[in-house]
DNA sequence: GTCACAGATGAACGGTCGTTCGTTCGCTTT
DNA sequence: AAAGCGAACGAACGACCGTTCATCTGTGAC
């Protein structure tokens, strides 16, 4: 598998889901994704996952290869997924400051939308096989990428003073993850405005001249694409 | 079985001893912080840390009351030094933009110095039992208050905008923590630098003036020429 | 009607886990 | 020399792990 084109066949990424399943499958992955979020993979049995499903523990087999793949699918299929959002959310624009003001709040919402599976894929990178491993890592450092290159053309432009990408970019990314491990759907912040407050954060970091998010917000028709709050715990 | 020559009596020992628990105690700890941070809480076996310290599995509980205490001492332990070192270095400074330089050096300072376990700190504490998990997490609540603290005192003075105390605070120590994943001693940044570069960036995020991080410093020790080689825990 | 087959079953396997405990060792104090 | 005692030993415990497998079951195609 390659790059995809941009422009082409972006119909996949339309949903988030990007890959199919049974529906038997499809339960198992979410149970899992429960499970290893609140309980760690290493602490989460398959016999947890089966009674989630109400399936015998043997049976589970029928449907994954073992624990170690379930847990990458979910890991890989994360990453994957938060790539194709940004990619296209990014493809219409071309203007440093918009680029990196979308890149965030991207980032924003797919972290609190997806919030247990990033965790996983934040902190079980060590259970996975050492093949597994670089994998996951190749995909996280391609979207890192994508950050670092908003900065230094940024930068070339003049329009954002950054003393070293790299650094930044760490800043950035970080600020934005680390939101999943606090949101909840009927906490204190709303997420239109946790993105907005570090948009500005970040934007004033990079010395660009910021309105206040208060007067941005009013007359535009920024809205927030596909905020459904149906999850459900 | 030898006979003792009879002048040897004034063998003393009495070094052994220091501050926190006997050299075993000691070393138990230390091979548990390293296994802890490699593999995780769950995957680390009581039998690896007997062998690296060369015991017995059995004589380990000499030592330690059980495997969950021994992370619970290693968790509150290091919360429990960062707050004390910040209190330190903070406790002659008053203009709230000198504290905030402060407190943020001193936190990345110890994110680096002690890695290791901060990161176990950030990663393990669903393996808590609920009391102790209620526990690290006042401890750390304690923490963050005194960074939300520092941002209030300087917005009420006028020096700092900020928009939100508490989701500023996130950001503040998220950049600071997540150094200790990416740093190791003899990387391409050098501590002061990595300080300096998220102080001014966080500080222009708050709207204070900074001169820039050339200026301030000695020219010569800035040496930053490439990225990082994140540590692939 | 029967055949095929995906999928569910439940027992079993070989390991490994944290923890316990009776015993032994070696040093210190009497 | 004897007693006391903290610490190490080493075997064992019961529980539980991921995974396998022979077997059963239900459903749709012919």
């Amino acid at each position: 598998m390659k790059a995809l084109p941009s422009a082409t066949v972006m119909r996949v990424a339309e949903s988030g889901k990007t890959r199919g399943g049974t529906k038997t499958a499809e339960s198992i992955r979410a149970a899992a994704v429960d499970l290893f979020f609140e309980h760690g993979y290493e602490a989460t049995t398959l016999r947890q996952i089966a009674e989630v499903v109400q399936l015998q523990v043997g049976s589970l087999y029928n449907h994954i290869p073992s624990k170690e793949e379930l847990l990458f699918s979910i890991m890989s299929g994360v990453i994957e997924d938060l790539i194709l959002e940004l990619d296209d959310r990014l493809s219409p624009l071309v203007d440093p400051v918009e680029r990196l003001r979308t890149a965030i709040r991207v980032h924003v919402e797919f972290h609190t939308h997806r919030a247990r599976e990033v965790f996983i894929g934040n902190s079980e990178l060590r259970s996975l096989t050492p093949e597994h491993h670089a994998e996951v890592v190749k995909l996280r450092d391609r979207y890192e990428e994508h950050i670092v290159n908003i900065l230094e053309s940024g930068a070339k432009a003049g329009v954002f003073t950054v003393d070293d990408p790299k650094l930044t970019s760490y800043a950035i990314v970080t600020i934005g993850t680390q939101v999943a491990g606090w949101y909840h759907d009927h906490g204190r912040y709303e997420l239109p405005q946790i993105a907005d407050h570090y948009i500005d954060f970040i934007l004033r970091g990079l010395c660009v001249p910021v309105e206040t998010a208060t007067k941005r917000r009013a007359p535009s028709t920024r809205t927030v694409r596909s905020t459904p709050t149906r999850r459900a715990e």
